[in-house]
DNA sequence: GTGGTCTAGACCACA
DNA sequence: GTGGTCTAGACCACC
């Protein structure tokens, strides 16, 4: 049970409380993170990454509002139960398919071919971060 | 001889100057837009695209600071003579990185396999925009 | 610890956003201005000097692109810490040759002998600003 | 005899005008364009830098009123004869010291040594550009 | 609090 | 004709 990692990068051009709901939305969203999951506490997060709790908080409000996680007072936030039915396959590529598209145009523009890109695809996909 | 066309979408979430960058950008060290082509004036792109100048301005100018482009006096800008040796498969690569390093992370966390990604990716490639 | 104070002079012929991007890059080269080291904000800037905003901004944008400085979000810039490795005597004299052959090109047409010229810049180099 | 060639860099910052102008003028008080010398005709200039015989044009009308050049019907233009008195070597140095400082400080700035610097100096001094 | 983006308009310099 | 500079002011996003 090693406790839910995110990986931050606060030097990228997609804000910080961004980064943080977009990777719990697609974690929930592909099973990884099943209903009644703990959440790292906010305190915990900010100061794991140094960055500020308001930070922190923006984002598990704005995951609040969507209904991905439910606060439980006294103990934190847990992945909500009600939206613990893990999407299909066909749904979670409906949301892949933007960033992939845009990586390909990427690839056109820069003139690499469709090998060379997929087999950087594998190269990235296979280096898990932790 | 078509002159260049930029491909502007002013609802994006990305900036419009930006856009121009990143397309010039691609455009010159992909290989399609070689040593010396003259870009069209700010004025031309302003009015096209019913714009302010300043903003194609400031693409310009970020970009002549990449050293990417330069100023003729008198003329205007044109492809820098000095980028004109296409950039390695190496140097590209390093460029498409980033982003190929993000669809990954997204694929993983939403639990898609390597192979159904890939699959994806040969689609988008493979759909010219035209 | 004196924050950092910009020597602008309105009335020069070099625009005022080029003088304090030549500034910065002179001291982070030359390794005054330490990986890390905060820069005064914009607004701070601009209201010391009496100039509008966006002409500091212009400036930090443009020494961002150069990758000599970093943006923090909501803290502002920082002496980017890619550059922490100051530069080679190599590099620095690479960016010193074109003033110099400039002038060696001057001292020639104005008849005057190397010696003399060389004379006239120990006395200059020897005269600190202070 | 060889007839005066200017040394023209069309992507420098200081304009191309500006750089006829001066060139003229610190030969002349240098002594080594003497009263009377015949000056290359616009159009020769002009082609020969592939630049707008306008701006040549418009550097000889300015050195016309600085009264350093003059204009001799059917023949084009000459070093003024009342201009012939060639400056003495406290006046060159006047007029080089602007640019010497600002080598200087240059240097200072970039943390290079006065030896390195008037090193690079020697060998700028000693490339005759033809 | 921080910087970013865009607009509108004026003026300049260069070719 | 080209681009450059600066201003003033409005609005946004992030921390």
């Amino acid at each position: 049970m090693v406790p839910l990692q995110f990986d931050i990068n606060p030097s990228s051009s997609v804000p910080i409380y961004k980064q943080i709901v977009d990777q719990v939305q697609r974690m929930v969203l592909g099973g990884s993170l099943g209903a009644g999951t703990d959440l790292p506490s906010v305190r915990t997060v900010a100061s794991q990454h140094a960055i500020n709790p308001m930070t922190v908080s923006k984002a598990y409000s704005q995951l609040e509002v969507m209904g991905l996680i439910q606060r439980v007072r006294g103990q934190g936030m847990i992945v909500a139960t009600t939206s613990s039915k893990p999407k299909s396959l066909k749904q979670r590529l409906e949301l892949l398919r933007p960033i992939i598209c845009s990586a390909a145009a990427h690839a056109r523009e820069l003139d690499i071919s469709v090998e060379d890109a997929v087999k950087e695809f594998r190269d990235q996909y296979g280096e898990e971060t932790k």
